[in-house]
DNA sequence: AAGACCTTCAACCGCCACGCA
DNA sequence: GTGCGTGGCGGTTGAAGGTCT
């Protein structure tokens, strides 16, 4: 392939600009605009080879540029824009007024990510992470929530997430590690076409779900009957208990502790089905690129949950979790972290596959 | 106080798409 | 149809500042 010369010259100044550079710069722009912008650098009397004066000016020095931090609301729609378009930077900056791609990418990359990555969801999928190297960090989903001071309507959340990361962690680590099959789970009074756990975490009065065989740990033990679990709680139990996760008695508590909570509609259920569903995803970023800015009406109909659509999308599962009216859902989000601590390194400890 | 380590973000690099000759 | 110049994009880097030990 043949590379186009502009900007690769080692004569040309390359690193930081200084205050003079940028005055130059924007005295240009500001007399002659912007027609060519591999001309501009000789015209203006910089250094500078075309592309680095575009970026400069697209990035730095455009007057509609907003500074400072990001609030809470472009947060969301970071994130919300981000589960639909990807890594779509400049896509993405066209719905926040006055931020650039770079800077929506830094934001991304030094502080979304991370927050993601801390709760267990999976950054780029925006799925539940179900590799195993994160399972210290999941643990405070599943002990976080005895001590900290969120409200219920998150709790239910916050466990049912737990659940679910729990038993498809599982279920894949079984999968990996297996000569063994994993036992199947199969629903019986189910009239939905969910797959059994997604059903279990959806659970209706209605719904009973089998563990039909336990792991054959030796071929000399009897087969047993097929166990009735009820519930998330006991269907933890059951796996956990073929799944030899000798948890000590503390953990136990805990645990049992945890899995008490009542199942509800589940954060995670939601995503699941809105990602797996007919994808709404696409439906919601048209509307959205539609509706023009959204940052203007989301506080409405614009959000994109009151479509009318019976289907959850990922946008009413984000928005539920960030409207927590006990204040900003990432700081809860550290609160959980500071808590786990010691759960952690039990957890960490006590995994023995 | 100082060095190590971490975080942030401006800037660069390389690739791709598009328009034009 | 082909090659070139250019703009645009996403990934990555590295300097600077902050925090920790």
């Amino acid at each position: 392939m043949v590379r186009s010369p502009f900007c690769y010259s080692s004569s040309l100044k390359k690193g930081p600009w200084t205050p003079e550079e940028d005055e130059k710069l924007v005295d240009y722009i500001n007399r002659n605009g912007h027609e060519s912008w591999t001309n501009l650098p000789k015209l203006a009397g910089l250094n500078r080879c075309g592309k680095s004066c575009r970026l400069r000016w697209i990035n730095y020095l455009r007057p509609d540029i907003k500074r400072g931090k990001f609030s809470q609301e472009e947060e969301r729609l970071i994130v919300n824009l981000h589960s639909v378009l990807g890594n779509k930077w400049s896509r993405i900056a066209t719905h926040l007024p006055g931020r650039t791609d770079n800077e929506i990418k830094n934001f991304w990359n030094t502080h979304i990510r991370k927050k993601l990555l801390q709760m267990g969801i999976d950054p780029n999928t925006h799925r539940p992470r179900t590799d195993f190297n994160h399972l210290s960090n999941l643990s405070f989903l599943l002990f976080g929530n005895l001590t900290s001071p969120w409200n219920n309507v998150f709790k239910l959340q916050h466990s049912d997430v737990a659940h679910l990361i729990n038993i498809r962690l599982l279920h894949n680590l079984l999968q990996i590690t297996n000569t063994r099959s994993f036992p199947s789970i199969t629903v019986s009074g189910g009239t939905q076409n969910l797959n059994p756990l997604e059903q279990l975490l959806n659970k209706t009065a209605t719904t009973s779900l089998y563990i039909e065989e336990p792991f054959p740990r030796t071929e000399d033990l009897p087969l047993q009957a097929p166990t009735e679990v009820t519930d998330a709680a006991n269907i933890w139990a059951a796996l956990e208990g073929e799944m030899l996760l000798d948890l000590d008695m503390e953990n136990n508590k805990l645990m049992n502790s945890c899995c008490d909570t009542q199942i509800g509609n589940s954060l995670l259920d939601q995503l699941i089905s809105a990602s797996s569903s007919s994808s709404p995803e696409s439906s919601m970023v048209n509307q959205m690129e539609s509706n023009g800015n959204p940052l203007d009406d989301n506080e409405g109909s614009g959000s994109g949950s009151g479509s009318g659509s019976p289907t959850f999308s990922v946008f009413d599962s984000w928005e539920k979790l960030i409207d927590d009216e006990s204040g900003s859902f990432w700081n809860d989000i550290q609160d959980l972290t500071s808590l786990s601590q010691s759960a952690r390194d039990l957890f960490n400890v006590e995994i023995r596959i």
